[in-house]
This record gives structure tokens, sequence and C-alpha cells, in this order.
DNA sequence: GGACTACTTGCGTAGTTGCGCAACAAGTGA
DNA sequence: TCACTTGTTGCGCAACTACGCAAGTAGTCC
């Protein structure tokens, strides 16, 4: 096992985590990168935000380590880093009903 | 069952949720409620801040229907409303590891 | 009522966030 | 090299957040 009480550095990154999925677009890139990979663009096209915007929301979850990213070309293809996260997600949504 | 696809308001209230636990000094709060119920100085001296500034951290998670409040003579007791956020917590801890 | 405890609310402030827009960087192909 | 596509970064701004402090509210006890 590892260790049983959350340390002060656990809690301060879960807190981390928990900002990076407070924000409805981000839960939405969530949402769609548990279905595969997706460009940038074509998560800004589906949620309907500027590029530039989108990219900065990548940018907080990739620093969450939340989702991890891949050139191929000159696209920039975004996945869930940690399966995990669609668990809590799903928790969250069951706190929310 | 309920709803299968998470739907525009659902997803928003995961988001406030998470954003409800976004903040380390509210995460180290279901801490202590998790053990049971406490009141609002008693969190205020365990955690280290004033007793002002307890009470709006308690105010928001209240909005978020992550906790719920019990008044007895001068003093308020706060509890969580949902065990399952400490599911939730849980799985952010499980991802922040 | 008056003094006291426990909590909440209002206010001002420094710091952060999400967004639009412009500029820049990285890669492709003629 | 030049034009083009795709993302990222910088900048400015409005909105929000956490905090300290003062003031107000709710309840107890004399």
């Amino acid at each position: 096992m590892t260790a049983t009480l959350p340390s002060d550095t656990l809690r301060d990154r879960a807190a981390i985590i928990a900002r990076a999925l407070s924000d409805s677009k981000r839960l939405c890139v969530v949402e769609r990168l548990a279905e595969g990979e997706r460009s940038v663009s074509d998560l800004s096209r589906d949620i309907g935000c500027q590029v530039p915007n989108m990219s900065q929301h990548l940018a907080v979850l990739r620093q969450a380590g939340i989702v991890a990213s891949r050139r191929e070309g000159n696209t920039v293809f975004y996945r869930l880093a940690d399966a995990r996260v669609l668990e809590a997600y799903r928790m969250l949504q069951q706190v929310a009903r």
C-alpha cells in the first residue's frame, strides 16, 4: 500500500486536478477524448470555441497531467493521459445529480 | 435508469462540484468532515485560517451541495451532505498520484 | 436589557481565470 | 523561398476568487 493519510502535496495535486475539471468546456473535452484521439481544431469545432482558446484549455489539462499530446505532421492529437480521470468525472456527475 | 448522455446541465453541475473541490483548504474540510460533524470554529482552528474565511469556504461547499449545516445553540455544525463526495475525492487523489 | 460567544456578511484588494485578438512557431508542399 | 495550414504564445480586459478586516446577526446566560 501507499500512504494512507493524504499528505499536503497529494491534497494540493488533487486540488489541481479538480481545478482542471472545473470548467464545462474542459469537461466536454474529456468526454470527447474518452472516445479517442482528437486534434485541436476538431475539439475547437466540436465544442464551439476559437482555436487559441481551446489550446489554452488543453494546456490546463496537460499541466494537470490529464491529457497528453502527440504531433503528426502539423496536427497535434490529444488523448487522455489517465483513464482514471473518467472514473473521477463519473463520480463528480454522481454527486452533481 | 436516468440519462445516459451527459446533458449540458449535468456537465455544468459537475463543473461546479469540481470547482468547489479545487481548493486545498476545502479538500481539507472534506477530510475532516469525513470523520464526522465539525463546527466552524473547530474547522478554522484545525485548518489554520480565520473564522470568516472558513465560513466563506463552507458557503462554497454548501452552495455546491457538498456539505449541510445544523445549528445547535450558538454553534453551527457542518457535515458531508453526500458520502459519494468522498469517492470522488479518492478518485481525484488516484489521478493526482 | 446587556455582555458574551459563534457565525455570517459586506467591503476592499491582490491575484487568478477565461476570452478575443494579434503575432509567432512548426510543419507541409509547390 | 513562398504560401498555406495547424497550434501555441503574448497581451489586454472583464469577471471571478481568496483573503483580511470590520460590522452585523443569532443564540446563550446573567
